[in-house]
RNA sequence: GGUCUCGUAGCUCAGCUGGAUAGAGCACCGGAUUCCUAAUCCGGGGGUCAUGGGUUCGAAUCCCGUCGAGAUCACCA
């Protein structure tokens, strides 16, 4: 149940029938929110503004009149014409008990919602390159793309996990020959790791691996036979260690897509290619190098280039490189037809800041091939710079220069990595201090929100010591009278879960997850409030034992704060512990 | 030089896709603990929303210019 889209709709209904010569589009811009300032009221709208200049009329005319609609609704105690016409409401107290009576109904499942209708939405996020493990660079944009996708899929989406390894280029040429060094190493060899290779000590197990399946067969063999045997088995190792590192902050992908795949005779990148060129959108024609900066090699020449600049880029790009392998792009532009091809018009990149230039590219590729069918909607995550005490802060361990994705776990947890990620704007560049993630105080909004869970469990325990007799099974709490809640503090509480849906609708709209860690953090804040005023105020205290039918009734507005946040926890992949060591 | 982000309290950041007197945490000051977990709460001071224009009933939010920070700039991925 959600309040504002209940009365959003019949502000609509009552504005269509008061004022029919409104057009469907301009009652569609109606806006139904709670006003900043509560004593405004419960919930306010913008109605009559916006509808007074189109029609020609005064906007307190016009308010009026929807004031006049109102006024004997019993879900409504005052509705009145405000400031340069706002109309704000106040709702019944019965209203916001049935909000939470449908809270203890719908448990996990308020808050969800059918935005989606069921449509197919692919995500895609990650995607490093399978060159070694994932470092905190990674960090951000796995677990934004991961909650990203449980909110949509939340909001009635059929999401799809997407992650595409970049397994066809030059570095995975390298990246095999720095695997062959580790064999010879561990074949006893001393090596010497030259520049341009990879360095890092995750290697040392794949050669350790080779020589044990082929021990020293492969040294005398030639670079054509001996690079694919090694490619693949180094390309599954690293696979297989990224997928170790997601999971350490609980993300699974549903597929994995291999950009080799498009390459080769009667490849994707062949077909789409002849697509394109049939559909008119390549030419063969020469670029101008870009202006203030030209690159040292520049060579001026024909090449085969893809009309981006139809579809809102800055300039035609380049398909086929000089040495007549593809570019990345144009293997971009197969896979993107890919992802069309297999159903999805909607597709979300999560992409670090360092390919904030892509974005137009890969936007105007998903145009061209979907016909401008297909949305792509590209979130970029900022840079996260690691500090430790104010200090920058370096660490490394396995991959040569770099602090990994394993080593922010192991030093500060996945739910404290996650929530703090999401803590802030994705496009945002953020400090992420250590100290200050592990810290269990107020300071820290992980633990914060985790302890007003834990809070909620203790209530219950206290209310079993008091009142050992009263039944609090979840069919006790949904029977509870809930209207004995009639304080302005019980019901400023209710009115904090009532946004609730609103909040999850908003937040998967604008695809922005860390709306759902603000939100909890306020949800937590309104109860922990509640809960300190039963300080001054014993008749607040949730737990009475003179009084088992009020106790019950907020025990059950405990249980529905408790909900709440286990749902928004559950979109970020925070765990909820029923009590804190 | 082009493009893309960002600029809000001393610090870290929100601001519900144009609404009413711009909010929270930290820090600072002052309170609350024989009482459901003080891992918490209550109160106070603190602002030219970088800046100058524009759009309109109304702008931190949208458009243009300027300043500043970061990222990026054919044939890497």
């Amino acid at each position: 149940m959600d309040v504002f889209a209940i009365f959003s709709a019949r502000i609509a209904q009552a504005m269509q029938s008061l004022f029919p010569e409104a057009g469907a589009d301009l009652l569609a811009r109606i806006v139904v929110e709670p006003p900043r300032d509560p004593a405004h009221g419960d919930l306010s709208t913008n109605a009559a503004m916006l509808v007074a200049k189109p029609l020609g009329k005064n906007p307190r005319e016009i308010a009026g009149a929807l004031v006049e609609h109102f006024r004997n609704d019993p879900d409504v105690t005052s509705v009145e014409i405000a400031g340069p016409g706002f109309i704000n409401f106040r709702l019944a107290n019965p209203l916001w008990h049935q909000v939470l009576r449908s809270i203890g109904e719908q448990g996990a499942a308020f808050g969800r919602s059918s935005l989606g209708g069921g449509e197919a939405v692919n995500i895609e996020y990650v995607s490093a390159n399978p060159t070694g493990p994932m470092h905190v660079g990674h960090t951000r944009g796995a677990v934004f793309g991961d909650t990203l996708a449980e909110l949509m899929s939340y909001s009635g989406y059929e999401v799809t996990r997407e992650y595409y390894i970049n397994d066809a280029g030059s570095q995975i040429d390298t990246l095999a020959r720095s695997t062959f060094l580790r064999y010879r190493e561990a074949l006893g060899e001393t090596i010497e790791i030259p520049p341009g290779f990879y360095p890092g000590d995750y290697l040392i197990p794949v050669g350790q691996a080779l020589k044990d399946e082929f021990g020293d067969s492969l040294l005398g063999k030639p670079d054509e036979e001996v690079t694919p045997l090694v490619k693949e088995r180094v390309l599954a190792a690293m696979l297989e260690l990224i997928k170790a590192d997601l999971a350490k902050l609980n993300i699974h992908h549903d597929v994995f897509f291999s950009e080799r795949t498009l390459h080769g005779q009667g490849g994707d990148i062949e077909s789409t290619l002849a697509w394109l060129r049939d559909k008119g959108m390549i030419y063969e024609g020469r670029l101008e190098p870009p202006k203030g900066k030209t690159p040292d090699e520049w060579e001026d020449r024909e090449q085969t280039l893809f009309r981006a600049t139809d579809f809102g880029d800055d300039v035609d790009r380049p398909l086929v490189k000089s040495d007549g392998s593809y570019t990345y792009f144009a293997a971009d532009i197969a896979y993107h037809r890919n992802k069309y091809l297999r159903g999805f018009k909607h597709m979300i990149n999560v992409l670090g800041a360092d390919h904030s230039g892509y974005v137009k590219r890969l936007q105007a590729a998903t145009k061209a091939v979907s016909l401008n069918e297909a949305d792509m909607d590209v979130r970029i995550c900022q840079l996260v710079r690691l500090l430790k005490n104010g200090e920058p802060f370096k660490m490394s361990k396995r991959s040569g220069d770099l602090v990994t994705l394993a080593d922010v776990v192991e030093e500060v947890g996945a739910d404290a990595t996650r929530f703090m990620l999401m803590y802030r704007r994705n496009d945002a560049a953020m400090d992420f201090d250590f100290a200050l993630v592990k810290e269990q105080t107020k300071d820290n909004p992980v633990f914060y929100v985790q302890y007003a869970h834990a809070r909620a469990y203790s209530i219950f325990k206290t209310a079993a010591r008091d009142l050992p007799e009263l039944d609090v099974s979840p069919e006790a709490l949904r029977a509870a009278d809930v209207s004995l809640l009639q304080s302005a503090a019980e019901l400023d509480l209710v009115r904090v879960l009532a946004a609730w849906p609103r909040t999850v609708t908003a937040a998967a709209i604008a695809h922005e997850p860390h709306r759902i860690a603000f939100y909890v953090h306020e949800l937590s804040a309104a109860f922990h409030g509640f809960w300190a005023k039963g300080k001054d105020d014993p008749s607040l205290r949730f737990v009475n034992a003179e009084d088992p039918k009020l106790t019950l009734a907020r025990l059950a507005l405990v249980d529905a704060v408790r909900q709440v946040i286990v749902n928004g926890l559950g979109i970020l992949g925070v765990s909820a512990p029923e009590e804190l060591s």
